[in-house]
DNA sequence: CAAATATTGTGAAAATTATCACAGCATCCA
DNA sequence: TGGATGCTGTGATAATTTTCACAATATTTG
């Protein structure tokens, strides 16, 4: 069932998640895994694997299950990161150069090709092969280096000018780490990481839920925020 | 109607969204906001946030609006974060040293107050008041300090191993910054901050929907992951 | 080979979540 | 004073998401 109606965005995340697990089993060097199995090890029921991935079709062996590395495939494909995808970095401070100099995202296919700031003590300085470059060149250079991923890394005040900027050069896809209430047009897709909030979110567990969930410790949940 | 049902995590991630929009408009000097000037700001509807506040009590006075500095209060009472938090961070990498650096969590009320690693270079070293710790005095230092929230920035390979640490000392609220598919036992609130999955999903938007969304740019959607 | 077992894909049912729509109250205005 | 207006809180309704449960088919075992 593989028609192509409006798929949910948790679907989309689940299926990341699934795709990081696949990768872990193939480095165990499992070569099949049941919807059953791979549903333990992360915390998501069989049947809500196999109704995500029948989305998009029809994946495993009855009485079998899926071999790890197509199903790997499958969703690479379906997550469009079987190719690589430039990304621009605004915001060149702590969690900015974190980011600059974390290997994951170019390990994942998601190359930073350019970084800016507005901190004329930070451009023209070099990150590996990345010159920090004046903010004021952002749409230039998107436009050039085929940027289509922005990330944003400036201080609240000002990230929804960032955010404008981009969207105004054609970035349609958007990944924000500033704590602030930013919208975006019709047709982009914005991302936030919100330390703010996943903080209050483990605040009120602690206040309101904790001690009565902790009576029926000991058995083992899922890892994707619901442990509990 | 404010009684004690079980409230979904959703409710509690826009009421965490609601009270910084709160903050944000009682800067600018307004006294009252109506639920549908709140919805405008952040894109949700307005019965979206009466209900969600609805779960708690009522806030709100009737033809008029809520008083933005009480319903602040109020959310920030739900939340538990009209207190402080002590918070160990495991980890002081790249990423683990841009958290430490970072003034907004114990603006917040987060305290990051003891911070561990297992690499000698590192251990010892002070940022501001906090000494770098080795990792086996954990256990130790969560109870002494009173520690409630535990943060791991440590590489995948040993994320398991640290969540297993601070679910034995007594923690019950961890936040993940490791991309790797992790467990807790229940009673224990895991959120994972996943910077893969974000970027799949802006992947999947562009590859998948990108296109056909944007013949109707134009208007202004919701800034928390809707945008589309 | 037949019976037992494993596992998928999917309709149907259940559960959850969001939206609608309006009664009811407060305020404003003439 | 009284009618128009603005806005909340919520029951009812709609939509979405998850879970259930099983037919269909492959594999294993004796
Ligand atoms: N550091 C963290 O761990 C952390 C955690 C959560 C959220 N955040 C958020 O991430 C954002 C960045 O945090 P940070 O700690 O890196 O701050 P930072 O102050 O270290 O860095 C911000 C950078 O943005 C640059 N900048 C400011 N205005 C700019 C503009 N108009 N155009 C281009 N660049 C501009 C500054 O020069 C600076 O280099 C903030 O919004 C913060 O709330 C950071
Ligand atoms: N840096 C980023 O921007 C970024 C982005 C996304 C995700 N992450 C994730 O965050 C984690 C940390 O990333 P990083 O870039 O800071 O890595 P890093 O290598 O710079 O830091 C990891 C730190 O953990 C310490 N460590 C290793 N094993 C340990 C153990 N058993 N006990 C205690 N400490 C131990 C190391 O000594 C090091 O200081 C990784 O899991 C990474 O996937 C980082």
């Amino acid at each position: 069932m593989s028609d192509k109606r409006k798929i949910a965005e948790a679907v989309i995340t689940r299926l990341s998640i699934y795709n990081r697990a696949l990768g872990e089993i193939g480095k165990e060097g499992l070569e099949i895994i049941s919807s059953d199995e791979l549903g333990n090890r992360i915390g998501y029921s069989a049947a809500q694997i196999r109704k995500d991935l029948s989305c998009f079709g029809e994946f495993g062996e009855v009485g079998k299950g899926y071999f790890v590395q197509d199903l790997r495939d499958v969703i690479s494909h379906i997550l469009g990161v079987d190719r690589k995808w430039n990304v621009a970095l605004a915001g060149a401070g702590h969690l900015g150069s974190a980011l600059l100099a974390y290997p994951g995202f170019k390990q994942w296919g998601f190359n930073i090709v350019a970084v800016f700031d507005n901190d004329l003590a930070k451009i023209g300085k070099k990150w590996e092969s990345i010159v920090i470059q004046d903010i004021s060149e952002l749409a230039k250079t998107v436009k050039e280096q085929d940027i289509r991923i922005g990330a944003i890394a400036v201080p609240p005040q000002v990230s929804q000018e960032i955010v404008d900027m981009f969207t105004s050069c054609g970035i349609r896809a958007i990944l924000n780490f500033a704590t602030a209430s930013i919208t975006v047009p019709e047709g982009v897709k914005l991302r936030n990481v919100d330390l703010a909030t996943e903080l209050e979110c483990l605040s009120y567990f602690l206040t309101n839920e904790a001690e009565v969930r902790s009576e029926v410790l000991g058995k083992i949940k899922n890892s994707s925020g619901e442990g509990g």
